[in-house]
RNA sequence: GCCCCUGUAGUUUAGUGGAUAUAAUACGGGCCUGCGGAGCCUGUGACUCGGGUUCGAAUCCCGACAGGGGCACCA
């Protein structure tokens, strides 16, 4: 309907003013009215000569009166400058409800684009942590919502398998746990080696020499060594593929770091024969200021260590051509923290020098980091939170919620299952990429107000109603709309665009907000308007509005990867 | 010092140039034995500051101020 709005509008005012931009039409931001409005004549107005005031008067009231709508539209009107199209309710409801129920509603056209998106990227030898969290949550919707918007998408993983860290921890796991198994929580016992390791060489800074041996026999696939970091590498593996098959997580693509640095010291070598990588105290660095010819911008790029051994960036230079010549995408799209943005900056424009031509394709997805109240996490703070930690937690929460409600007898773990894992994805989702996330554990637990259970408890409470009762759509007919139901329907509408704008500007949070809003619109409605007790048509019509409520909420919430419970 | 991000009710937050700034939470006051009170209604309360662009600025530009992150062999 608004697309209608505002083809008519653009035609109008096309053929009137010779207007060619596009025309935006918006809801009518005043409580109680229904409809659309636009604020094209201001525009018009505002390319004329003369004066403003006049020619907006004058422009808004030729197009209004201009305007031609079907049955839908009930009357065109001016106000200050404004013009605002008015619905017929009832006739437009109906359709509404029927475009919900009987099609893909808010699917998108597909689209030509394949994008890769890589995210989540642990590494092993350490935990998963509440940081990871915001990453996998965020790198999954956004596939789900690139997908419903009508991208062909590539769900990629990179592991850090090798490297710094996976150096630190064999050593000291070889001199001072030497064969030792993992116990049930492998997760913690991994990151606990990792941490002693960091504090043995804060105090004896004289180890990091056998570090760096490790790191060397490492990379020169030592027999001893691999064998252990094989065997080690695997308990890390096993305690990802738990956690993804708890979190609903699905990757298409495995990358990982120790098939890539090969590569990477390869392309790292052409780059010094193209006189783009330099020698400098013993390791391979661009100057990429120098280059590029900006001043303290790009600063200088170390491409390989002076011992010869691969960085993070080695590697990412081969991963960013492996991605383009393995898998026939148009764009690549990293999500990674904000903390690495030059890195990735870096990383894009030594591509870009080096003749890579789908350099400007690659994205780095940005978002800012979970912190503590007391700063950042750190593994040698030891302060760290525990993905297990935090679900377990919001779980056991969840279950005490659930067993003082007897609505829910059977599955009430399966129950609490659904709404810890959704209170957890909704929190790591509901604001802004760019937004820091405090993580506050009372908040964690909390199943009021802008959370997941909101929304889930409105889909259980709709759900419910339409267990007990069913209804005709030829039959539809809805009286008078009451402002509940007309604003439970204005909300419905916006489903199309939030999925737009969620996959068009990369925000879930766009989403998390809209599901929240539908939620709230609904429980309002069910306050106010009876559905069950009410006269035959009236009920027959709430029924339906009911189950294109359910609809929207149970898709919204699964581009968000939450699931929508039908009784809670 | 340089680069990036963020400043909106006490706190958390929506808002990619349009009318009366969206919610949550906290605090105060209410909800009839009507589909489930993880809910609803109601009151109090906000655009960091100064310039500029525009018919119109929370939104765009410039400059302050405040917080966070990054800047050579970590990822």
């Amino acid at each position: 309907m608004k697309d209608l709005v505002e083809k008519e509008i653009r035609q109008k005012a096309q053929t009137l003013y010779n207007y060619m931009d596009d025309v935006e039409a918006k809801p009518i931001p005043f409580k109680g009215d229904w409809g659309f409005s636009t604020t094209i004549a201001f525009k018009i107005a505002g390319t004329q000569k003369g004066n403003f005031h006049n020619a907006l008067k004058e422009i808004s009231e030729t197009l209004a009166s201009n305007l031609e709508f079907g049955k839908e539209v009930s009357r065109v009107e001016t106000v200050n400058g404004y013009i605002n199209i008015y619905l017929n309710a009832n006739t437009y409801a109906q359709n509404v409800i029927k475009t919900i129920l009987n099609t893909q509603y808010g699917k998108g056209v597909t689209k030509k684009d394949k994008i890769m998106v890589e995210y989540s990227q642990p590494n092993t030898h350490k935990a998963f942590h509440i940081g990871h969290l915001r990453n996998t949550c965020l790198g999954a919707s956004l596939v789900d919502v690139l997908r419903y918007a009508g991208y062909s998408v590539v769900a990629a993983n990179l592991i850090n398998d090798t490297g710094a860290h996976v150096a630190k921890w064999l050593w000291c796991y070889s001199t001072y746990h030497k064969a030792e198994a993992p116990p049930e929580k492998k997760s913690e016992w991994l990151e606990h080696i990792y941490v002693e390791a960091t504090q043995k060489l804060a105090k004896n800074p004289e180890y990091e020499l056998q570090v760096k041996k490790m790191l060397q026999r490492l990379e020169q696939k030592d027999p001893e060594v691999t064998k252990i970091w094989e065997q080690t590498k695997q308990w890390s593996m096993d305690e990802f593929h738990r956690i993804y098959s708890e979190l609903g997580v699905q990757f298409d693509v495995y990358f990982y770091d120790s098939t890539l640095y090969e590569e990477g010291k390869e392309i790292v070598q052409e780059l010094v024969e193209k006189e783009i990588a330099e020698e400098s105290e013993g390791a391979l660095i661009i100057d990429l200021d120098h280059l590029l010819g900006t001043d303290d911008v790009y600063k200088t790029f170390v491409v390989l260590r002076s011992d010869g051994t691969a960085l993070y960036q080695t590697k990412d230079l081969a991963l960013a051509k492996r991605k383009f010549e393995g898998y026939g995408i148009d764009r690549s799209i990293y999500v990674v923290g904000s903390e690495q943005k030059l890195h990735f900056q870096q990383v894009f424009k030594t591509l870009e020098l080096a003749g890579f031509k789908q350099a400007k394709k690659c994205y780095h997805l940005s978002y800012e980091l979970v912190m503590l109240k007391g700063g950042k996490m750190s593994s040698r703070l030891g302060n760290i939170v525990f993905y297990d930690d935090l679900y377990s937690e919001v779980y056991e929460e969840a279950l005490r919620e659930v067993e003082k409600r007897d609505i829910v007898q059977e599955n009430k773990e399966e129950t609490a299952r659904m709404v810890s894992m959704g209170a957890i994805k909704f929190s790591m989702l509901r604001k802004d990429n760019n937004k820091v996330i405090v993580f506050d554990p009372k908040e964690a637990v909390n199943f009021e107000g802008q959370t997941g259970a909101y929304v889930q408890y409105a889909h259980a409470r709709a759900s419910r109603i339409l267990e007990k009762d069913a209804y005709d759509l030829n039959a539809m007919e809805f009286e008078e709309l009451t402002v509940q139901e007309r604003n439970l329907l204005e909300v419905l509408t916006k489903f199309p665009d939030s999925v737009e704008q969620s996959a068009e500007r990369y925000k879930p949070s766009i989403m998390a907000t809209y599901v929240f809003d539908v939620a709230k619109a609904f429980n309002e409605f069910y306050h106010a308007c009876p559905v069950l007790q009410a006269e035959p048509a009236t009920k027959n019509a709430r029924l339906a509005l009911v189950s294109a409520t359910t609809r929207i909420l149970k898709s919204g919430l699964q581009l968000l990867g939450i699931e929508a419970p039908e009784r809670m």
